[in-house]
DNA sequence: TGTACATCAGTGAACGCGCGTTCACTGATGTAC
DNA sequence: TGTACATCAGTGAACGCGCGTTCACTGATGTAC
């Protein structure tokens, strides 16, 4: 059989999975550096040895929580990016997307949110290269409309930074408001306002 | 002799001081979370007992240093609000005084950057709170301003929002830059070119 | 299919260590007279 | 000014505890024939 099915590797990523599960439900309200080893396998109900089959060390399980984070975030940000439409419309299409991530993977998130400048290097490091990759991304996309026809590369990047900056902000609104017991309209609307405003200033550039 | 001369009270003072420098410059790299109080009374050359003769637990120094770092903000945010000018000008004294400040104080404004959605949660909702209240006055100084004569009040709140959270992004850009080595020119351009693409919006609004 | 052997995810005991907190203390500083 | 007493910031020993890591192990799963 081949090792993708066989029993010994179903319950070796079950594991694997209690263990990130564990992490990201405790890191719920608690950031990754004052996380313990022995903390996250005693949720994960293994013993704590059980985590050297799995991570060198708590760094690395951060990483691997990293790259799923990102993972999700990666496909909203195409989803983003590939939306037609007016700018109106595009802006409704991120802000809803953003909004059924935060919906389908609050932890993710909020992980992301956390610990994007966290007190662990490895991570930080590594959530910051993937935003320098979706910002690039977002620039790409935003050359190739002809509303940025005549604009300089360095106001390129500049709005795409803004937009990815915007994006985590609306994110962080959203948790906050879910933290709070409060719906989605009030954030959706000031996020929605604020690409509006954006794309406003975008529509008239440079002035 | 009054408290505030006493030989005591002053080598009381310099204590507390001492205290609260070292855990600063260890949070340099690291997170309040994760941040031990023997660890901190080491780097401070006392004794981990002389710890409780000034705050009950980590919880209460890193509000302590929330109000620190939060009462420079405050100078910084008023020294904006009140520069004069039309757009362009406001927004470069806002992006030259959030420079100052970072470079005055780089391990307070850091410990605001990475604590604002950090792990501990008294210190994030002090932080939370506090730049409630900085949205607020920024509204209320965007409300006076001819500019938005018409604006409906939560448009404002929601301009107001993005504003300071703009400032959140533009120090914590400063404090990237001076990681890498890299001086602030870079930054600086795209902070500026993000104001004025948001007070361009703002020319516009509604559209 | 059955058998003999190899693999390896998870275990449990043990270790040395630094942690937060308590306590009674010391001795310089402050106060009353 | 001098003396006797009170205050209290900082000390150092001691505590029980949970930590990360090591090690030899077990027993179910996988493989070769």
């Amino acid at each position: 059989m081949s090792p993708s099915t066989g029993v010994r590797e179903t319950q070796r990523r079950r594991t694997r999975r209690a263990l990130l599960d564990a992490a990201l439900s405790l890191l719920e309200e608690r950031s990754l550096g004052s996380l313990g080893l022995r903390e996250v396998t005693r949720a994960a109900g293994v013993a704590p040895t059980a985590f050297y089959r799995h991570f060198r060390d708590m760094d690395e399980l951060g990483t691997t929580l990293v790259e799923e984070a990102l993972a999700s975030l990666h496909t909203t940000v195409r989803d983003v990016l590939a939306a037609t439409g007016d700018s109106e419309r595009r802006g409704e299409a991120a802000v809803r997307l953003v909004a059924e991530l935060v919906r389908t993977r609050p932890a993710h998130v909020r992980f992301l949110v956390r610990e994007r400048h966290g007190g662990v290097a490895a991570v930080r490091e590594a959530i910051a290269d993937q935003l320098d990759v979706f910002a690039e991304e977002t620039g790409a996309a935003l050359a190739a409309d002809p509303a940025s026809a005549g604009w300089a590369g360095q106001d390129v990047t500049m709005l795409s930074r803004l937009l990815v900056d915007h994006m985590f902000m609306t994110a962080s609104a959203f948790l906050a408001a879910s933290l709070r017991g409060e719906d989605w309209t009030a954030a959706t609307r000031t996020a929605l306002g604020q690409l509006r405003l954006i794309h406003l200033g975008r529509v008239h550039w440079p002035g």
